[in-house]
DNA sequence: CCGCGACCCCAAATTAATTCGGGGTTGTTG
DNA sequence: CAACAACCCCGAATTAATTTGGGGTCGCGG
């Protein structure tokens, strides 16, 4: 009988803690060290526990769960899988990108997830099937914006009209809308007022 | 010792489901008889057993949390409480009026929780301080919108640009831009932009 | 029944946004 | 270094959206 895992639960919802707690109840291989409810607060976690992986919800209240990832991935040697609610494909990618070995849904059955932990700590990549269709279904091509483009979008998000774009960025509103119209064919937006909604979903803004 | 309160569980998320059953374990006088994880079955499981309190999640894949309210209040004599996610404010209140009697997000402490169910249970109406603060920054004026500005609502969400909309409903651009500009001044919406988001914000839509 | 508020609608004028044609920079690669 | 791609920008013409001013219906309380 070797050592057990030592598993880090991080999310927000004191349920979904319980959950986890209760699915990983009977099995001896796995031990939970550890329940933090903010992103903030990982990065101390671990200088003061040694842990072997993390299962880490992406949506918190304080921090994203894609910049926890960024701060604690390469400092310290452990695998880390992706607690993700419904379809963020733009940050799953991100932190697959980031080195998240696993990618499971909340909606997912509770054995995926077993299963998962124990793809990941046998070195797989592990994504559940759910996560991996929507995936194909999405495409999801890199989409890279110039800084133009990106200070445009922000604006767009706050509302403001092409006009007062143009007015803050000091130059005329056929620019704007030139980069507009540039946004609208990267991100694949069908219309203008879908460009913000597009942006969003991939994370972007 | 009385009959334990028979408790129906409605969620879309197994680590939820799991999370609450350990919450109640421990606690004798509630029992849970059944979890759903999908709207839909609501109806038929009430058919068949008699349910004394259904903890309903109002984000489900298939049917909204507040439809199935509606479908079930009235019909069966039982308490509802709403398990919401975050800040669905315009739901909240809905599910409200339509005769739930509790409201506790996710993000609460357990014994929160137990406690709503506490106090269902004995007939009063228990809102838990997060949700109640949020209520209380919000204002929840109740904005009522005529059919045509619904109607033209919902086309401004699928992206459809005014002249589309004048198409379909066929009555000339100016008069979508006239109900647009109402929409504007009952949504409070700084920008026609953000028009769409603030319905969103309320449930509308 | 009259006035009032809340709808609905439109045409004309105005203002905003887009497209088109064209000109520029920078950086890369054969 | 030419040729290319990927940016950035603009003016003029076009098209889309908003505002303005006006006219209509319906239902309600005085």
């Amino acid at each position: 009988m070797t050592a057990p895992h030592r598993i880090l639960i991080v999310d927000d919802h004191p349920i979904v803690q319980s959950g986890l707690r209760l699915l990983f109840a009977p099995h001896e291989r796995f031990r939970i060290v550890g329940t933090l409810d903010r992103g903030a607060t990982v990065g101390a976690f671990l200088q003061s526990e040694p842990v072997d992986l993390v299962l880490l919800d992406l949506n918190m209240p304080d921090v994203r769960g894609v910049n926890v990832l960024a701060d604690i991935v390469g400092a310290h040697d452990m695998t880390v899988i992706i607690l993700t609610g419904e379809t963020q494909f733009a940050e799953v990618d991100y932190a697959l990108k980031l080195g998240a070995r696993g990618v499971v849904s909340k909606a997912d059955a509770p054995s995926e997830i077993i299963e998962a932990c124990d793809a990941a700590l046998a070195g797989e990549l592990y994504i559940a099937p759910r996560m991996r269709d929507a995936f194909g279904r999405h495409q999801q091509l890199p989409v890279s914006l110039s800084s133009r483009q990106m200070a445009i979008l922000h604006y767009l998000g706050q509302g403001e009209s092409n006009k007062e774009i143009s007015y803050r960025l000091a130059i005329a509103q056929p620019t704007v809308s030139f980069h507009i119209a540039e946004l609208r064919r990267k991100l694949e937006a069908p219309s203008n007022r879908k460009i913000v909604e597009r942006a969003q979903e991939l994370g972007l803004l």
